[in-house]
This record gives C-alpha cells, sequence and structure tokens, in this order.
DNA sequence: CTAAGTACCTGTCCGC
DNA sequence: TGCGGACAGGTACTTA
C-alpha cells in the first residue's frame, strides 16, 4: 500500500498522538507478522517501554523507544496503523494491538499480511536488509542529479523498474514512479542506461516534485490507505497516469494507456512520453 | 555480480 | 447468483 509519502503521512498523523506513551501491552493476534525476534522476545521488547520518537526511511516507520531499542514496521501493501482514542478495536484485519498508558491503542491491521514488523536494538538493525541496503530517498542531499546520472548509467533495466529499486532509489512505488516518469516525460520502457542528461535532469526534479506533493496532500488513496487518524489522502485527485488507462491525458487529451513492466501495471501517455 | 520471474496473502472486480 | 481468473500501493527468494 503505502509508498514513502503515505508513510511519511502515518507517521505524521501518529507523531503527536503516541510519543511519550509506555506500550502497556502488546498483543500479537498474527505471529508470522512479527519478523523479528521470536513473539515472546517481540512482546518483551515493546512492553513497559515508552515510544520517544517517530522516524521513517523510505516506507519504514520506526519508533525510537526509552531503552534506544526501535520497533520497526514495513507496511507492504495493505498494512495500516490506526490509533484509537478509546482502545476499542473493531477492524477485522487486526493483526496487532498495542495498548498504549493502559487506556488508548495502536492497532496494526493488514488485510493481505504481507507486512513486516520488527523489535530490534540499535545494534540489530542490519538484520533488516531492506532498510539498511536502501538508496538515498528524494528531497534528501544525498539524492543529487550526480548520483542519479551515475546510478543509472550502469543498470541495464528498464527506468520504470530501476525507479521501483529500493537499493537506487528508497522510497518510490509504483504510484510515485508512474508520476515522476510522466511529469519529466520519459517513457517507463527506456533502458535507465540511455537516459540523456537533460532527461536525467527532468526525473531528477519530477521525483522530488511528485514525492514532495504526495506528501504536501496527505498521500494517494485508492483503496486501503489511511493515515493514523484513518484521514484518506488527496494526492488521487491530482494524478496525471497512474489509474487513469483510458482516459484524456491533463497534458495533452491523448488516452493514457496501461501496459505491464517487470511485473507491475504501468501508465504513461504516448503522446507526452514517447519511447 | 545483475536482471527477471515467482511466491507470499486476501479481497475485489470483471467476464462468462 | 456463482465461479474462475486477473489484479492490487511491495519485497524476498529463486532462477537464469
Amino acid at each position: 500500500m503505502p509508498e514513502l509519502p503515505e508513510v511519511e503521512s502515518i507517521r505524521r498523523s501518529l507523531e503527536n498522538k503516541i510519543c511519550g506513551c509506555l506500550i502497556s501491552d502488546t498483543e500479537v493476534r498474527l505471529p508470522r507478522q512479527i519478523k523479528w525476534p521470536d513473539v515472546p522476545g517481540f512482546v518483551a521488547r515493546t512492553v513497559g517501554h515508552r515510544i520517544i520518537r517517530l522516524a521513517r526511511r523510505g516506507k519504514y516507520l520506526l519508533f525510537v523507544l526509552d531503552d534506544g531499542g526501535y520497533l520497526v514496521f514495513h507496511l507492504r501493501m495493505t498494512g495500516r496503523l490506526i490509533y484509537t482514542d478509546t482502545g476499542i478495536v473493531q477492524d477485522a484485519h487486526t493483526r496487532i494491538i498495542f495498548r498504549l498508558d493502559h487506556s488508548t491503542a495502536l492497532v496494526y491491521s493488514d488485510t493481505r499480511t504481507l507486512g513486516a514488523i520488527y523489535a530490534l536494538h540499535a545494534d540489530e538493525l542490519w538484520r533488516i536488509r531492506g532498510l539498511s541496503e536502501m538508496g538515498p530517498e528524494p528531497l534528501t542531499e544525498a539524492f543529487s542529479v550526480e548520483y542519479l546520472q551515475q546510478t543509472l548509467s550502469n543498470k541495464k533495466t528498464k527506468i520504470k523498474s530501476f525507479l521501483l529499486n529500493q537499493k537506487a532509489i528508497g522510497g518510490l512505488g509504483n504510484i510515485y514512479a508512474d508520476e515522476a516518469l510522466f511529469l519529466a516525460g520519459i517513457h517507463p520502457l527506456r533502458l535507465a542506461a540511455s537516459l540523456s542528461a537533460d532527461e536525467t535532469n527532468r526525473l531528477h526534479g519530477a521525483i522530488n516534485q511528485v514525492i514532495h506533493d504526495g506528501i504536501a496532500e496527505g498521500g494517494t488513496t485508492f483503496r486501503d490507505y489511511c493515515d493514523g487518524n484513518g484521514q484518506k489522502g488527496r494526492h488521487q485527485e491530482h494524478l496525471f497516469a497512474y489509474h487513469r488507462e483510458g482516459k484524456p491525458c491533463r497534458k495533452c487529451g491523448e488516452i493514457i494507456q496501461k501496459i505491464v513492466v517487470g511485473g507491475r501495471g504501468t501508465h504513461f501517455c504516448p503522446h507526452c512520453q514517447k519511447i
């Protein structure tokens, strides 16, 4: 479900609700979603600790606990974190419940159960390879035009697949990859290494813009996504390519097409994004 | 080493 | 109305 802007929106929506809260109980209803350590260890590492700070890296959400440990979430396709004042849980796909201060609760819900949750000490973060091997993320200094140019230059894959590779760029997913390519005017089937300096420049700017806009609008909601308060995103109203197959391009009027690239649905405008 | 294909899950939607 | 198949915002594993 969530890409960088959605995870960031969740982080912001939860921050002022749960920072400082004591995890008074952890109820694991679906053990296989806990990837490390085992369930008793996970409960022991969370119960009795306070949540100090909420951080994010790419699509990972990290709660920093009072002992310096981390509670780490990757929501994959359908994971959600919902805060509830009353502590009453009414979600049909509840997988984990964190009781806070013996009154409120934070519910981890996940329809498809693909999400991954960890409780790690600071020196164990390397266990999450997707986190430790993640490339720089948009809107940071490390994600420079030079970095993008250099990284693109030795990749023999299509640009769409490149954008989804978290080792290359952290945080882009299917929606924002399609949107970035549209804004940059680059066809998704182009080979990564074939981009000109001008195209690389445009792509760099487009990636930063779509991520910035996505965050500013609270993320993109098509079906499952909502923030920690159950609020939907607003960015779906402003998409140019994603989920717009068969509709006229908002720039030129040509019909948006959908193809499959690297096994992922891919949307583009045949006029604005020439091969 | 890289790149592509498949598995992991449940729910929804579409065509027959 | 029911059923089979494709598909869904992602990544880890296997295969070539």
